[in-house]
DNA sequence: TTGACAAAAGAACGACCGTTCGTTTTAATG
DNA sequence: CATTAAAACGAACGGTCGTTCTTTTGTCAA
């Protein structure tokens, strides 16, 4: 890990910055000038690291979507297969909504919001991260089929749409309304879903 | 009707081009200058409308607030009160996001996600919006089950929480992923929501 | 320690931002 | 019609945007 060069280094530290703040400005209110001043350097030094801001704010989704794997989907892959680690992730998810680093809301989510009516490699970037999030679900559903603890005639694109719409909506009840029951109403939500999911007690 | 002056007319006619651009670039992308050349008219004479950038973005959160209620809301209180009203008004939601009118998503919901980290008047107007949405549902709820239709026992924040994200949810796959079975999917949690707040058939 | 190269700074660019102001055009009214 | 107020215009302001240069500084191996 020392095998890291100086401009490897403040790229990193450059991406974390930039995560933050359009987390909370969003992608396009993430300006080049506003982070070379938060980071103490000049707007070219910045922006050679990136050679256009197209490609900075690429970096930041990808970046963001590490973030995401890191506190969601990897700690889920330490329980046990199945059900355990489809409610692992989905407990992660909210944990991560109510804050995980970020200041500002999960950016994935205003980034979706953000692109979806423009058409590029962004909006592509992005559509790809919710695509591999969607079929990570699918598949931890799938398992949990097979391993007995859910229902065999579940329809799993249903269930994963669920899950995802209760994620979404928990993050804008949360961080809109901060309404204080807003995580409650989540994990009700979420154990409604899976219990309705089990197999017949029959 | 025709007491409309001049003035009045063309400001109507900049907000409801101003809904059109923020639904698709966000109300910070809205600016001024795109505004008035779309418009055909100057960026001064267009200005003296509104006195400032913020109350014009004020005036597109209230007026898409109103085309809300009268394509959404209003609609659903031709039906009778009580179930048929509720799930009324979850279909037009759906036809609303499918984009009737506006050529980018809800207006409402991007500008939630752009405003949640940004305190302000703006802010607080989108705030207050989607609880006189929220409190409208409650309502209908209630309604519904003191005609019977619903479980006398049901909750009805959650009941509201869970409708208000399959909204949200259908329109981020519908929107970014435009996945051909979100629609589906939507009516299908819908009709899954309704069916277990059914009063019990003992 | 020097020399080569990567990294950061600095100044400048054209474009567009929101906003102001004085002028001109247009609409409403007696 | 003439008058007056409302509405739209055009030019300009200070700022910031992303981007491009050239120059200076820092890094790191020979």
């Amino acid at each position: 890990m020392r095998a890291m060069s100086k401009g490897e280094r403040t790229r990193a530290m450059i991406l974390d910055e930039a995560l933050a703040l359009s987390s909370t400005d969003g992608l396009a209110g993430l300006t080049i000038g506003s982070l070379a001043e938060r980071l103490g350097m000049s707007k070219s030094g910045l922006f050679a690291h990136f050679g256009s801001k197209e490609q900075l704010q690429a970096a930041v989704i990808e970046r963001a979507g590490e973030m995401f794997t890191d506190v969601v989907i990897r700690p889920s892959l330490e329980k046990p297969r199945g059900l355990p680690r489809v409610c692992a992730l989905f407990e992660n998810w909210i944990d991560w909504t109510k804050g995980a680093g970020l200041p500002g809301g999960c950016p994935m989510q205003s980034a979706s919001l953000e692109l979806d009516d423009k058409p590029g490699p962004l909006r592509d970037l992005v559509a790809h991260q919710q695509d591999r999030l969607r079929s990570f679900i699918a598949r931890g559903v799938r398992m949990a089929m097979e391993e007995g603890h859910l229902r065999p005639d579940l329809d799993v694109d249903q269930f994963v749409f669920e899950g995802i719409s209760i994620s979404f909506g928990f993050a804008m009840n949360h961080r809109l309304l901060n309404h204080p029951d807003a995580e409650q109403w989540a994990r009700n939500a979420i154990r409604g879903l899976v219990q309705r999911s089990l197999p017949d007690k029959t």
